[in-house]
RNA sequence: GGGCCUGUAGCUCAAUUGGUUAGAGCAGGGCGCUCAUAACGCCUUGGUUGCGGGUUCAAGUCCUGCCGGGCCUACCA
């Protein structure tokens, strides 16, 4: 039985996303999770909130909450939204936990005894009127190139040009407005990337067949200009993981916290120490300790593109320069980005669908199914609601429902609500057995691959067969001359029923387990082979008839959620 | 500015890594079926693969130059 271990990314604690973080990461995440489960094998799959850094702290003062108790209520929010879109975390922990403030502690003395940290003192923007540091994208000024007003201080959205918040004409702080701005003298911890630049690219060129998009944009990074550059993993604030080493202080770092992209990541093996502590489960470091029984594990990453570099560069350089034996990544599945109707999602602007949304308006399949056969996999994908409304109407309602709904009501109107008897398999049957089992182990290629479109394709077609067999066979003419004949078509019609509920489960589980309930077989195990999956209803078998799966998005609904998404947030 | 990705049918995407006549789904058109959620099945229209050069027996695929879209560029996370 194989063992894999399975991280997304982890969402930032300030709000709810919208669908393009989802299908980032989370979902596909959860769709092999499931998927790998199903196959009988051993499955970790970990997420938690990112609940460190600048963004929170203001999120919570908006909110006029102390950060913590922010923190803790968005944690809920986010959980639940979670159980909304049944993503089955083992567990969805929090990088603001003590296991991970303490394995954050830990790797940076780890890292500072291997003289892979070093202290540099740097002039940082600090406003007196917001009593803090602040990062430089929190200034703004006027454009000294382009004289644009609103000019960030790390880069001119005008212009693009890349500026330093000294540059700025003008500068005030985009929190209070406050021009009360002065540089003043900071020392921070700086992890030296750089040093083990060749052991990383040695160890990503021996990555096999990583996407492109994965193993481009670390390349960039590590060759770009100089080459990998050192990373300061420490900043000035009052949330996030205090500055130790270990469990001692750290001289002239009092009152510093770690970086949140510091702290990030090391939330992945944290949270397995988590779930252990919420008694979910008693070894943790089988799943983490190459020296504890890791070392047969595969682990798999999802996240989209933006993230690459902190989970190709600096969380390896965490890990190997630990000098202690911690599981790295085997493979690292990234996506592009979802765009909403000809534009980006936006969260500041209120544009697009957002999780706890699009939970009121439909059921979690619909969108899992949607979400998932359009991943974002080699370029930028598009979520239009006319090809929503088109495409879950025709793959859930037409092709996979109706065709539970035809088989289930057309043998409960000519033999009743049980299987009935099943005769030999004829020529037609044994075709669609040889084709089916083709497109099955297709299906299951793609999925170990992670090829997720190419995975619901494949579904899609075995859905399709089912009608195409029944139109050939049709049973309703059958059952006028060969009452026998029609009954043996009935029987296998019902076993495709039961057989598309098991396979479909990682991509619809809502729908999946109103099949298995409505067939009153619970059976989930994964199909070994046609002849075996689909004899496993008998006849004789009781079942029920279920309501229809999927009702159909109208017209009516897609105009008025098309409206109420165009624009701001209310 | 630099780097990377991308451009294929009205729409969303394929194309075994240079190999026959570029394929699917949706949408459109026709026919069939009547068990079913006006569902299903079969057939079918539709492409100068963004544009111009080049390499090659052979280019959607490689090179080059334009044009368009996107991302990243290290202090948002």
């Amino acid at each position: 039985m194989a063992r894999h271990l399975i991280t997304s990314a982890i969402p930032y604690i300030n709000g709810i996303k919208h669908l393009g973080n989802l299908v980032g990461s989370q979902l596909p995440a959860d769709l092999f999770a499931r998927y790998q489960r199903a196959r009988g094998n051993e499955v970790l799959f970990l997420c938690a909130t990112d609940e460190h850094g600048t963004p929170a702290e203001l999120a919570a003062a908006k909110a006029g909450k102390p950060v913590a108790e922010y923190c803790a209520e968005m944690w809920e929010v986010q959980a639940r939204i979670a159980e909304g879109f049944r993503l089955s975390f083992d567990h969805f922990g929090r990088s603001s936990s003590d296991q991970n403030r303490k394995l954050t502690q830990h790797f940076a003395a780890r890292l500072d005894d291997a003289g892979l940290i070093r202290e540099v003192s740097e002039k940082q923007m600090y406003s007196h009127a917001d009593g803090r540091f602040l990062p430089d994208r929190y200034i703004e000024g006027t454009c000294p190139n382009c004289g644009f007003e609103s000019a960030r201080g790390d880069q001119c959205d005008n212009c693009t040009k890349q500026l330093d918040p000294v540059d700025l004409i003008n500068p005030h702080s985009t929190i209070s407005g406050s021009t009360d701005l002065e540089m003043r003298e900071t020392k921070h911890l700086y992890l030296a990337q750089s040093k083990m630049k060749d052991q990383l690219e040695e160890w990503i060129d021996t990555r096999d067949s990583w996407p492109v998009l994965t193993t481009s944009i670390a390349k960039k990074w590590l060759n770009d200009g100089d080459g990998l550059q050192d990373r300061g993993i420490t900043r000035d604030l009052d949330w996030g993981v205090p500055v130790m080493k270990g469990d001692a202080p750290w001289p002239g770092m009092e009152g510093k916290v770690f970086y949140v992209w510091f702290d990030a990541p090391i939330e992945y093996i944290a949270c397995a120490q988590e779930w252990v502590d919420a008694g979910k489960g008693d070894d943790w470091q089988r799943w983490w300790r190459t020296d504890k029984g890791a070392e047969d594990v595969r682990y798999t990453q999802f996240m989209g593109k933006d993230n690459v570099p902190f989970h190709t560069l600096s969380f390896p350089v965490t890990i190997l320069g630990s000098g202690e034996p911690w599981k790295l990544v085997d493979y690292i599945k990234s996506f592009n980005y979802l765009n909403y109707d000809g534009g980006q999602f936006s969260t500041s602007r209120g544009r697009g669908v957002f999780m706890d949304q699009a939970l009121e308006i439909l059921p979690a399949d619909y969108w899992r199914w949607w979400l998932l056969s359009h991943a974002p996999e080699s370029s930028d994908s598009e979520f239009t609601w006319e090809g929503f409304q088109q495409d879950v109407n025709k793959d859930l309602s037409d092709v996979l429902g109706n065709f539970i709904s035809r088989v289930t009501k057309f043998c409960r109107s000519k033999f009743g609500e049980t299987v009935p008897d099943r005769g030999a398999p004829g020529p037609l049957e044994q075709k669609l057995f040889k084709d089916m089992d083709a497109k099955l182990t297709e299906y299951e290629a793609h999925m170990d691959a992670i090829d997720i479109r190419k995975a619901a394709a494949a579904l899609r077609a075995l859905w399709v067969m089912g009608n195409e067999y029944l139109q050939e066979a049709a049973p309703w003419s059958t059952i006028k001359e060969n009452p026998e004949q029609a009954a043996t078509q009935v029987a296998l019609a019902l076993n495709l029923v039961q057989f598309y509920g098991i396979i479909s489960a990682p991509f619809i589980p809502d729908a999946a387990a109103t099949i298995a309930a409505a067939m009153r077989h619970e059976d989930t195990r994964w199909p070994q082979s046609l002849d075996e999956a689909l004899g496993r209803l008998e006849p004789g078998h009781a079942f029920t008839v279920p309501d229809n799966l999927f009702t159909k998005i109208t017209d009516d609904q897609r105009a008025d959620w098309q409206a109420r998404f165009a624009g701001t947030r209310s």
